[in-house]
DNA sequence: CTGTTAGCGCTTTCAC
DNA sequence: GTGAAAGCGCTAACAG
């Protein structure tokens, strides 16, 4: 592999000056320049973005930390987020790190220079913890986190509000008897985090309990892996007081709670009603439309980069919140 | 951010040791490297990979190569890769290319030790630099290439074979008239890599021929954004002579094809067949179910690290290959 | 069993 | 405008 020295002998100049070339830090005569640059194309040269790093303790490496891959959510985001960091000269890892904590360990011997942590499976102690190492650290963030440190920066969706519309549509069309059926990420840290409160779920639940719902008008699942599914809304089947609305965690958990429900003959919406959440870009493509909350995940990408960005340069930052919106499908 | 400088000094050590306790490279007295590792775990100390990889020029990095992650194959595909490169002590980053020369640059500035290519965007002369440049390349190959290096590693799926397969099935069931709609991917570096012959394309097209097909039963297509399926979709509707069979380059066309196809009030697969191709997992999760070619995509990820890995330990390796099956589904 | 040391490829200060 | 040199954190050969 051509490293620098190469090019400086090749181009009769000091080490030094190749530098000054690639990276524009110094006045550098006209002819020199094009001199190292020629030479610079000749041999391929590229610099090595590792000495690069351990020189200048800036690895120029983002990390984007999710768990759940499978969700379509995720691989949507990520893309975009993949585009917005190489357009800023940033390589993106993706990172799905599922549910083991082991390679969370792996991720950072590497040193990057941030994490975009789309993931609630992370304590607010954690996340300190990596913002204390200084690592830039934007989290998006579908649940209360107490004390995070100020250095982290939160995107935020008004899911709460995006939920309960969601739920008053459904009242509205005279559904009473509920069913709450999400991943079970929320779940797994709640002695760890102390309160862990799923905007989602309490959304679910605020609604359900104002309009005066008894215990027996609702029910919640989780599921860990999707062929749990069948189980649970055979279970809900199967239930005294009939479950005409489900509503699903995600998309995702959605299109295979209709799925099934069309394998055992049950129609959607007649004689079921299914809601999704995020809106996916598959929210609008596969039938039925899914009745879903559109989060705008198009401003995601942008937004975490330039957060991202701001942290690593140390240039101020605000939080970024945005409203999420019912968006009436097929479904429900 | 703690190094091993601080840690060989808080244990009264040399800073050589601490390596020995970490990398297990030599023999250390048992209660040095006791009071090593309690001073490691005291400190918090994290190993510097960046450091560590300028050392050995080895930067247990892998990358993961495509250019379409809104095709669900690919983010399914790497999902699985990225766990098998964690259990192996590599970092995956996932690198959506797009159509994007200047990306590709940046990634090899990071010196990844492998990159599997699962994208059909590179000329062999380009691959072969790579390779020649000492990265251990695997590539997932849908067409032919012309002189590989011999140290580039393919994974190699019977997919013209799988396409035959899928034609006669049609054909068997009484289709004349097709459409064959694929993304555009295999196109652009046409005249760049002299005969990029894409496998599915070719078994369709050899498979029509054969059965003694005109000019006119058949078209090919291709799109770029998947916006533009509309247009094509309705410029197929209203042909002359009817086309009653699309054969989809991959599941996702497949799927937007049919939700046009319903959008217009046309009824798969009673008034037009689809087929698609990948089996993906939403293949058999959305309805109607998918009448597509099982690649057995489940038997990638570990075939596609165990390969880099070999490489990488310059130990022997052979070319894979598997073969890939019709599934019938209920939209053909 | 432990320590000393050279050097991986680069940036950057300072001297010329 | 250009070059010499120090040093980022680590490994591994070698000496003791």
């Amino acid at each position: 592999m051509v490293s620098r020295k190469e090019v400086a002998e090749k181009a009769n100049v000091s080490q030094a000056v190749v530098s000054y070339v690639i990276n524009n830090s110094n006045y550098v005569n006209a002819k020199t320049r094009e001199r190292v640059e020629k030479v610079i194309a000749e041999l391929g040269y590229r610099p090595n973005m590792i000495a690069r790093s351990l020189k200048t303790s800036q690895s120029h490496h983002i990390a984007f930390v999710c768990n759940d891959f499978n969700n379509p959510f995720f691989p949507q985001i990520a893309a975009d987020v993949t585009k917005a960091a190489f357009e800023n000269g940033y390589l993106l890892s993706i990172n799905d790190l599922g549910y083991d904590d082991t390679r969370i360990e792996l991720l950072l011997q590497y040193k990057v220079d941030g994490m975009f942590i789309a993931s609630d499976l992370f304590t607010s102690e954690e996340i300190n913890a990596f913002a204390q190492q200084g690592i830039a650290i934007v989290l998006f963030s579908n649940r209360k986190y107490h004390n995070l440190d100020p250095s982290v920066a939160c995107i935020k969706i008004d899911i709460y509000d995006g939920m309960s519309r969601l739920m008053i549509y459904l009242l509205g069309k005279g559904h009473r008897n509920f069913a709450f059926i999400s991943s079970a990420r929320f779940e797994k840290r709640e002695e760890a985090s102390g309160a862990p409160e799923n905007y989602r779920y309490s959304a679910f639940k605020d609604r359900v309990a104002e309009w005066g719902g008894s215990e027996e008008s609702f029910t919640i699942e989780s599921v860990v892996a999707f062929d749990q599914i069948a189980d649970i809304v055979n279970k809900l089947l199967h239930k005294r007081t009939k479950v005409t609305a489900i509503v699903a965690g995600n998309d995702a958990i959605a299109f295979m709670i209709i799925e099934y429900l069309q394998s055992r003959g049950v129609r959607v919406p007649q004689d079921v009603a299914v809601t999704g959440f995020d809106a996916i870009r598959y929210a609008s493509i596969f039938s039925p439309k899914l009745t879903t909350v559109d989060l705008h995940l198009d401003w995601m990408s942008q937004t975490a980069i330039t957060l991202l960005l701001r942290i690593i340069r140390k240039q101020p930052y605000k939080h970024v919140c945005w409203d999420s919106e019912v968006r009436i499908g097929d479904s429900a």
